[in-house]
RNA sequence: GGUCGCGUAGCUCAGCUGGAUAGAGCAUCUGCCUUCUAAGCAGACGGUCAUAGGUUCGAAUCCUAUCGCGAUCACCA
């Protein structure tokens, strides 16, 4: 049972044999730590029942759970603030429980419980991956990976953008100027080359634009009917149509830039369970349109258009299909939603990864997927995050000015190896080995950069001044493992402790209670959806261990049980570092 | 204009189910490498928590208004 919990039960039972009062809820904190004492009962709330002051509630409630509770050792008043003080023994206990519990923190699915899809990634086919997305998959793999320890079954999948008129734009600037050029044939990467043709259509349709407006015409006229966009259309249809040539083409080029999306999330350390393409899924929501209208949900208007009206939700009315009955996004987003949940019968709920410039479309979504009564509608979640900012505005490919994802990785493997070589780290290490290092420092700092912003919020991100390796940032914390395994390794061997022997200080209680919150933390981590949570918590957790241990002499202390103890301890403390990383999808390097 | 989000130290961010003196890192300055990894530790400097009201024992946190920044409001995706 919770020890928060005991406390809260024996605070009401003190209360009514006390005061003759029943209080079910105290406000229970960690007490800060410049005051003495280990857990906070805070007294204000509590006045509402009890008329007198706070200071001697206080003192009577201390002295009653002092004598009345074992673990509590002492107490101390200050203000409306109950500082109860906790026996060694019971930290000293709780720390070897943990180092104990091979899974500490992490729970299994309950076999019982609906599972959890969790969307994410999610890009478009013609251009490669982007720091925005690069901040989408971080998020959507930790959460998905918090999920799973916070005790959920979770399936991590994603939908592809896979058709439309960008894809034959690339399409057509590649038949038109590649001469054949294939990923194998120029040793890029199959996104990059794709992208490449996207790029390069934009510039010849630019370059028509002109030519028609200094022939005369207007520019509006000259932007719709610049030659090259009008056959781009015209594949379009053909694609539609399913056209041999064209779909053989189409299928051809996806094929490269998924074998180049696999690379980056490979680099990345992301994965998916299932993927879905919109041009398999584009279609299905059309049955239920049929369905709503019959429920009434939705209405059909004169023109053939059909709408969902929201207005008593305090929304406008929505479009779900076109008057010449095609679909649009909102269709394929009811279709796609029902189709997962028909593919993993045992999920409950999804979570979409999606920026949060729509919010809106999935506000919408999920009111009507409410409304047409789906039980799992209402475990939907949008999970929204800010864009990512470069100092000069926002990203636009068109201007060239977003950050490619793979340069992006090679650059901060590039910084981690050239500081690792100055400071003369991993000296004697092979250099295939030292690569591997490298790249999980560099993608360590990354990851953590990204992922302790809160989700919602916008990044700015300076390429130019890179990410720190120092302070409050992943290469700390993996340093800091680092260091862990060291002392493990040059630890005699293991001894268990007499526990009268061994004597607590004040840093040693504040990094067990740190220990003592993680399983707590990833709940709420959990519930919130945000890495940023866990983030800022290791980095507590990393500091609180770095003040004990700089400070105090592990090996050479007389006390052979103090030593033992204070090895056990920081392998517990190794130990929910190296599953904290984990769950940010961060790799902890022995040595480094 | 309507709706939603954000605004905390020079910079990047924590803290937000109301609780003690608002915390870190970077930058600047001062100490500490003959003992487990100095990507570190200890310390100094730095704040009208956008502004103004309100709620109460108590507000960065909740409410209202205002200002600033961003997103969104298509028979686009």
């Amino acid at each position: 049972m919770d020890f928060h919990q005991i406390i809260q039960n024996q605070l009401q039972k003190a209360c009514f044999e006390l005061f003759q009062v029943d209080i079910d809820q105290f406000e229970l904190q960690e007490t800060r730590k410049d005051f003495e004492g280990d857990l906070t009962v805070v007294i204000f709330p509590v006045l509402k029942f009890i008329k007198a002051n706070p200071v001697s509630i206080g003192e009577k409630l201390g002295q009653w759970l002092e004598s009345n509770q074992p673990e509590v050792n002492g107490f101390n008043v200050v203000s409306g603030f109950l500082n109860l003080i906790f026996e060694d023994s019971y930290f000293i206990a709780s720390a070897q429980e943990i180092f104990e519990d091979q899974a500490y923190g992490i729970k299994t699915a309950n076999v019982g419980d609906k599972a959890v899809i969790v969307e994410y990634s999610s890009p478009n086919t013609n251009k490669p991956l982007h720091l925005g997305h690069i901040r989408n998959n971080l998020l959507g793999y930790s959460v998905a990976e918090i999920l799973k320890a916070s005790g959920k079954q979770v399936y991590k999948t994603q939908i592809i953008n896979d058709r439309g008129i960008h894809i034959c734009k690339s399409m057509l600037a590649w038949q038109r100027f590649a001469q054949g050029e294939t990923p194998q044939s120029t040793g890029l990467k199959g996104d990059k080359l794709v992208g490449n043709y996207y790029v390069r259509f934009d510039q010849e349709y630019k370059h028509e634009v002109t030519e028609l407006v200094t022939q005369g015409h207007s520019e509006e006229e000259a932007k719709k009917n610049a030659p090259i966009l009008l056959e781009a259309q015209k594949m379009l249809l053909r694609w539609e149509s399913g056209d041999p040539e064209i779909v053989d083409l189409w299928s051809t080029m996806n094929q490269w830039v998924y074998d180049g999306f696999e690379m980056t999330y490979k680099r990345l350390g992301v994965d998916f369970d299932s993927y879905y393409y919109e041009s398999e899924t584009y279609l299905l929501g059309k049955t239920f349109i049929e369905e709503g209208l019959n429920s009434g949900v939705f209405v059909k208007k004169e023109d053939g258009s059909v709408w969902c009206d929201l207005a008593s939700d305090g929304l406008d009315e929505k479009i779900v299909l076109r008057s010449d009955g095609t679909a649009v996004y909102m269709t394929q987003d009811i279709g796609t939603a029902i189709q997962r949940i028909k593919d993993y019968p045992d999920a409950g709920g999804m979570v979409y990864t999606v920026g949060n410039e729509q919010d809106y479309h999935f506000k919408v979504l999920f009111l009507i997927l409410k409304k047409l009564g789906f039980e799992w509608a209402k475990n939907l979640h949008h999970l929204s995050y800010g864009m990512v900012d470069l100092p000069s505005g926002k990203m636009k490919s068109r201007e060239g000015t977003v950050v490619d994802a793979d340069d992006l990785i090679d650059e901060m493997t590039r910084t981690a190896k050239s500081i690792a070589q100055e400071l003369g780290k991993l000296d004697g290490y092979k250099e295939t080995e030292k690569e591997t290092v490298y790249h999980q420092i560099g993608l360590g700092a990354l990851k953590y950069y990204i992922l302790k912003v809160d989700p919602k919020k916008r990044i700015l991100f300076d390429p130019e001044e890179s990410i720190d390796f120092q302070g409050n940032t992943g290469p700390f914390i993996q340093y800091t493992y680092a260091r862990i395994c060291a002392i493990v390794r040059k630890s005699p061997e293991h001894k268990t402790y007499q526990l009268e022997n061994v004597n607590l200080e004040i840093r040693e209680r504040i990094l067990i209670r740190d220990l003592m919150k993680f399983p707590n933390i990833i709940q709420q981590a959990a519930d919130a959806y945000s890495p940023a949570l866990l983030a800022n918590y290791l980095y507590d957790l990393v500091k609180s261990f770095n003040a004990l241990y700089q400070n105090v002499a592990i090996f050479g202390n007389e006390n052979s049980d103090q030593t033992a103890f204070l090895v056990e301890l920081s392998q517990a403390t190794g130990l929910v570092i190296k599953r904290a990383l984990g769950l940010l999808g961060i790799e902890a390097p022995e040595r480094m």
